[in-house]
DNA sequence: CGCTTTTGACCCGCGC
DNA sequence: GCGCGGGTCAAAAGCG
């Protein structure tokens, strides 16, 4: 629940990013949720509820939703309006599922209290004083027709209402669908663009620099579910981030894959390398976003480098150690870990941990609890193109996620701090660390995956460590990819010559 | 008993 | 070609 509330506030950002503008114009929040919540007056307004829900799961918008149903109901509780006290009744008539809550909802207010009741009596009214008539004729004639006329008015209102409802339920799905398509428009037209990025860079780099053919062509995110251009090569790269995800394929296959990716998989990930790895992007730049037909998208993998001292885990990930290594020169061991919030999540973490971190770290778990305050040093990540995820996901970051496209497969790397860690390996913000020290000590020997999110007071850290835990609590998500990357085309579409360049920033 | 961490070994890429 | 460094694997150990 917790990461959810972090995803909330970021997917609700990258909402803003990804939806076309014709749908947050036309749209208002409360206007969008209502055919979420109207969406029980029909059934195929139901399946697009469901759709709806469905399209929020592949965006990570799961919050959103359900922020959007309470709404509604404050909406209703509220007694805004005529027409939303009007719709409702004919929601509940027609459709028992949502009946008792819209009527209790609707008891919150008094005026729209009193309407529902005469409705609902109107109706059982009639049929009671015609019963009634039979006892008592004339004590009953004033009242019948004082009534029958009251239900009449009631019954026309009601119909009245009931088509308002109709017609602006429909409206709403036909917002709805307009966005579905506008997404799935923008989405095929970012495609056609980056196919035309990778013919006419592919061609200045043939002109250039054909013996680079070390750098393998590779897309930095899985945008597109289906690739039609070397789909065969594809299968291999997809065997090998398969071997990346199970961790449980044979390492024959895995190094075969390697070997045809023409580079090993953690090698741009290393900090050692990663100015070679800059360097050798920077000099083909556009294969970040373009290569050749053979280059296929691969499905993302997320690294996240963090160095810090904190003795917290506070990105509400879920860590797995699967190894540790003692960096020649380097006093600071670097644990590797994997995610293992969802099956087969591609999100990998470093972590060197410092000195004091090690001294402190000297158990198991205490070693664990050092990892996850979400430092990171990622040198390329201020001048890769992919600042633009950053600065989509992250408006307050200039340069928080960078995507590696010079990795075996697209590598999103999430840089979650601005100022180059020190030498001695201490934590970019001390201040924070020791603030986090004194916070969470108690909590030093609790698994990493466990109170990561609920320890943390929103006001007990700072930006950076509170940005890391957004930064990771979302990328742990396999499905996350697909929201970066719906983030980053838009951000392609609205802003290309910056991405150029970025790209030529990068030297 | 299951899960996680530890840790030694293995493999690969890169530099010399 | 060899050694080094880095990343990963997997058996063993630890822990709840």
């Amino acid at each position: 629940m917790d990461i959810g509330w972090f995803g909330l506030t970021l997917d609700s950002s990258s909402l803003d990013l990804v939806i076309p503008k014709c749908f947050k114009s036309n749209n208002t929040h409360r206007r969008f949720s209502t055919p979420l919540t109207m969406s029980t007056a029909g059934d195929d307004v139901d399946d697009n509820k469901t759709k709806i829900s469905n399209a929020a799961r592949d965006f990570r918008f799961p919050v959103s939703l359900s922020g959007i149903c309470d709404r509604q109901d404050n909406d209703l509780s509220s007694g805004v309006a005529g027409e939303n006290d009007c719709a409702v009744p004919g929601e509940v008539d027609f459709f028992s599922d949502e009946k008792s809550r819209v009527c209790y909802v609707e008891d919150a207010g008094f005026r729209v209290k009193k309407e529902v009741q005469d409705d609902r009596t109107d109706v059982n009214t009639g049929l009671n004083l015609r019963t009634r008539s039979d006892q008592s004729v004339t004590d009953d004639e004033e009242s019948y027709e004082m009534e029958d006329k009251c239900a009449k008015n009631e019954s026309i209102k009601l119909q009245d209402e009931l088509k308002k409802v109709t017609i602006e339920n429909q409206k709403l799905r036909e917002l709805l669908t307009q966005a579905s398509n506008s997404y799935t428009s923008l989405q095929m037209h970012i495609v056609s663009l980056m196919q035309q990025q990778q013919k006419q860079q592919n061609k200045a780099i043939e002109a250039t620099e054909n013996h680079e053919e070390t750098i393998v062509p590779r897309q930095f995110l899985d945008l597109v579910p289906s690739r039609a251009p070397g789909e065969a090569e594809d299968v291999s790269n997809s065997s090998t981030e398969d071997r990346t995800r199970s961790g449980g394929s044979s390492a024959a296959e895995r190094r075969n894959n390697e070997v045809r990716d023409g580079k090993r998989l953690g090698r741009e990930e290393s900090p050692e390398t990663e100015s070679n790895k800059v360097q050798k992007v920077n000099n083909s730049s556009p294969t970040t976003f373009d290569q050749p037909g053979e280059a296929i998208m691969r499905k993302a993998r997320v690294s996240v480098r963090a160095r810090s001292e904190a003795p917290m885990i506070s990105d509400g990930c879920q860590w797995r150690k699967y190894g540790q290594k003692m960096a020649k020169g380097n006093p600071c061991p670097r644990a590797y870990y994997r995610c293992t919030m969802a099956t087969g999540c591609p999100v990998r973490k470093q972590v060197p941990l410092p000195p004091a971190a090690v001294a402190m770290a000297s158990t198991t778990t205490a070693a664990a609890n050092m990892l996850l305050s979400g430092s990171m040093s990622s040198h390329d990540g201020m001048m890769n193109p992919t600042n633009l995820l950053a600065r989509a996901v992250l408006p307050c970051s200039t340069s928080m996620a960078t995507i590696s496209a010079s990795a075996p497969f697209p590598t999103v790397t999430l840089d979650l701090t601005h100022s180059p860690p020190p030498p001695n390996g201490s934590n970019s913000s001390p201040s924070t660390a020791a603030a986090n020290n004194n916070n969470h000590h108690n909590s030093l020997m609790q698994r990493p995956q466990q109170q990561q999110m609920t320890n943390i007071p929103p006001a007990a850290f700072s930006q950076p460590h509170a940005v890391a835990n957004t930064i990771t609590a979302l990328t742990t998500d396999p499905n996350f990819t697909a929201a970066l990357a719906a983030v980053i085309t838009s951000m392609i579409n609205g802003s290309k010559h910056h991405e150029g360049e970025g790209n030529n920033k990068n030297q």
